[in-house]
DNA sequence: ATGAGTATCCAAAACGTTTCGGAAACGCAA
DNA sequence: TTGCGTTTCCGAAACGTTTTGGATACTCAT
């Protein structure tokens, strides 16, 4: 409501010198700062992004663009860290604007905002390799952060967690208890944390003389309880050996193949290990599992803030190669997973 | 990135002309009107909407404030509502700020954002009687939709379904197969669609001479299947005449009296009828229920399109009381309803 | 020919802020 | 005294649009 003109007369000082004084510019004199300020407080002034945005190029908005189609799980997954983002940035004092539409229409709405210019910045998530709408938010020169790292060597800022080191983690740990057939259940083949850790799981397979059959790895389309309960019945029924352990790309998929394995008279650990990736969904916790479950750990939660922190300080021009931050995850051993059976 | 003066002088023509143009006013020239358009549309021209509002005060820019302490339920709902509500601005033209915050800060959220102007208008879900936010935008005059009516007699836009009627609806259709005895297990009591329910329940079992029990109404903190499990069990469990009929909030509480019907050995409907409301949430269908539920149906994502054309409507200064949707939902009679048992 | 009415156009102000390019006042060294 | 550097301030322009209040030219009846 308050302008900063009202400032101004108020306090019968320029325009110019109260928006300096509020925007911590050192060339006003601390007493008539102080003033300013507390003039600005008494009328509960707020600047007018609007007319702020006209001038600098700013708006304090940024945005969020995903497609329609998902199941509950994704649904979860994004409301995580929808409203992890909304809360980082409210912090900022920045408005989040959120937009859902169709698949083949995504594109579409990053243009129309792209020209508009509503947005500062956007965040991306799940990216997939050579991503267009990396190109296109490129060729615009938007500053943008990705969630995940799509491809090896990229020009834009992220934050993501070891993919890799996850899987060659995980099969680590059921090397040292003697497993030697290990089955990996994971996501869609297109994204790129995907490939990173069958990339993982791979390497760590051959480091340890072990060898890995194409029909024990699983891409998932919807990484679901579902698809590890099929998956889990399927690799389990294939005549010949089997594995007697499995890597799960997340606990939902832990949760099917636990069912697999009841329903196939199977017992976890005794006769199968389960270990998974857990992003930490508070409706779904790994402790909670009978028995609890192993796994690499790094609640989606926790990338809220740096996602937010990146795109800000994006935003306000920092380098790139600043900005490409990789976490390490927790790796938490449980009871699912136990020394590989004799027989094995 | 091209604009309106970019036009202006492409074509020689004044700003003026070419704002009016491109706004549909009558005092230009069709002729005039054609070229400038074409010219538009060849620079590619998109009106800056930073600097649109300046002027108008309006930014094409709707809210909506959501606490961040509910359980899977309400987020695969409020997912629903989101990304429906978002698909349909998209169309307006108009951007979706979404902000999720803690409880006891929504009303500061709504502060900040009032003042700072961003928002043209607000969407409000899941009301309470004498609900704050209503009170702090009305006062500072700003616009708004409900979605569900908290107050009988209110002085604001909303879009709700016939939350009296539904439970009526259900009683008559109960009764009709000879049920005496009905419990109905509802939501939270603050919020006016339960208290709506509640009361049209309780008029209809009087309108058929029945009598309810107070125990047999039930209110749930978070409509889900544990709470229609526990509430179903309880209610079955008591000494004296059980019910013979279940009327259900939603379908996860529905979902959670059929197991409890099953672990009483119960069955539906040969001993107890089940009828629920439906919100179509697409990860639990009524009709594929074993056996499929009879409800009340009224699809959540139908109220997206209503929601964004009232507010669009309430921004453009359109009178309150024509913006007062109440809809009519539909009723789908299955197998989970049979006549009451003989017995009873 | 005059005046009124109509169709079409436009210059300038306004919205609230930041920023550019100084200006004034002072201290201090030469 | 002069000149220079600091500190502290400010006027005016700018951002891209809409809106206000005419101005101009034309038509048509008188």
């Amino acid at each position: 409501m308050a302008t900063i003109k009202d400032i101004s007369k108020k306090l019968g000082i320029s325009v110019t010198t109260v928006s300096r004084a509020l925007n911590g510019y050192s060339d006003v004199n601390e007493d008539t700062r102080k003033r300013i300020q507390d003039a600005a407080k008494a009328l509960n002034y707020r600047p007018n992004q609007i007319a702020r945005k006209l001038v600098t190029g700013r708006s304090g908005i940024v945005a969020m663009v995903l497609p329609d189609d998902f199941g509950i799980t994704t649904k979860a997954i994004w409301f995580e860290i929808i409203s992890g983002l909304s809360a980082e940035f409210s912090k900022h004092e920045m408005d989040f604007v959120l937009n859902v539409s169709a698949k083949d229409n995504i594109l579409g709405v990053y243009q129309r905002m792209i020209d508009r210019g509503t947005a500062d910045g956007f965040i991306l998530i799940a990216p997939v390799r050579n991503d267009p709408r990396v190109a296109m938010l490129q060729a615009h020169k938007v500053p943008f952060v990705i969630h995940g790292q799509a491809d090896q060597r990229c020009e834009y800022a992220y934050f993501d967690i070891d993919n890799y080191g996850l899987t060659r983690r995980s099969v680590d740990h059921l090397v040292s208890l003697g497993h030697k057939r290990i089955a990996f259940v994971s996501g869609p083949k297109e994204h790129g944390f995907v490939t990173q850790r069958v990339q993982g799981f791979n390497d760590a397979l051959q480091a340890h003389g072990l060898e890995g059959r194409p029909s024990w790895i699983r891409y998932a389309d919807r990484m679901t309880e579902n698809f590890g309960l099929v998956s889990a019945i399927q690799i389990l029924s294939r005549g010949g050996s089997v594995p007697t352990a499995f890597i799960c790309g997340n606990t939902l998929i832990a949760r099917g193949i636990y069912q697999a394995a009841a329903s196939l008279e199977l017992s976890v650990p005794q006769d199968i290990s389960v270990i998974a990736h857990d992003d930490a969904l508070p409706e779904n916790r790994a402790v909670n599992f009978d028995p609890p479950l192993t796994v690499t750990r790094s609640p989606l939660r926790n990338s809220s803030a740096p996602l937010a922190d990146l795109l800000v300080r994006r935003i306000q021009g920092e380098d790139l190669h600043s900005l490409q931050v990789t976490e390490t995850e927790e790796f938490i051993a449980r009871t699912s997973t136990a020394p590989a059976p004799k027989d094995g």
